[in-house]
DNA sequence: CCGAATAAGTAGCGACGCTATGTATGGAGG
DNA sequence: CCTCCATACATAGCGTCGCTACTTATTCGG
């Protein structure tokens, strides 16, 4: 997948990984692996960065901890965290939908991948 | 619609736009605009920029001409120019596919705009 | 005559995903 | 034992590109 495509969406991504449940950094990134079919594999130095800017807007809470000696930081939703992830599903749809108009597509989930 | 979650997209819709005949710049803004049901409006300083870069990529040709004493530069698509919005269509379809997976979101077009 | 619509352009900013690199630990294999 | 890989986090700096703000022209309606 092209770099920049992801502009803009990245956070919801976060967002929608954590909402299951509290995760670190590096755990994330495996999960985005995963739940993509391979598609969004990040380079951490997308995701950390990603995650202070989440964590600084206080959608997401941070907290160290430590595991076979190496250590955490694992986050969790917040409540404006919850909110935000379920305003941007929304604007997700909309973006989608007129985008996808404008380009003459029909929707990626119908048949393809 | 927010601002960067266009990154990277635009100029498939300026393709998408050109497709269907040739068009100058301001006619393209509100193509874009129609098409996109209004939600879609750019600034001048956007779309002229990325129809540069379009033209310098060779995707589209343009020519100037006069039209009641204004000055016109018009594009149509090049057969690259074809080719990469049939490329970025794909691309579209995998791209919402894999995002919508992640977020956990049925299309958009389905029920609600 | 003046302002809005039409038409095109540039300069400079800011956001953010990227590359590249640095740090440190634990476990597996030779 | 020692090296290499996986785990785990981090930052510096770059490049792209949509944005704001501004400039230049012409036509047309009031």
């Amino acid at each position: 997948m092209k770099a920049d495509v992801l502009k803009g969406h990245l956070e919801g991504m976060l967002l929608a990984v954590l909402e299951t449940g509290e995760q670190h950094g590096y755990a994330i990134v495996e999960e985005l692996k995963s739940r993509s079919g391979g598609h969004i594999a990040l380079p951490t130095g997308t995701v950390y960065p990603a995650l202070h800017r989440l964590e600084t807007a206080g959608l997401i809470a941070g907290r160290w901890s430590v595991h076979g000696g190496r250590r955490r930081r694992s986050y969790e939703l917040t409540r404006a965290g919850r909110r935000s992830l379920s305003e941007q599903r929304a604007s997700w749809r909309e973006f989608t939908s007129v985008v996808s108009g404008v380009l003459g597509v029909e929707p990626g989930w119908a048949g393809t991948s």
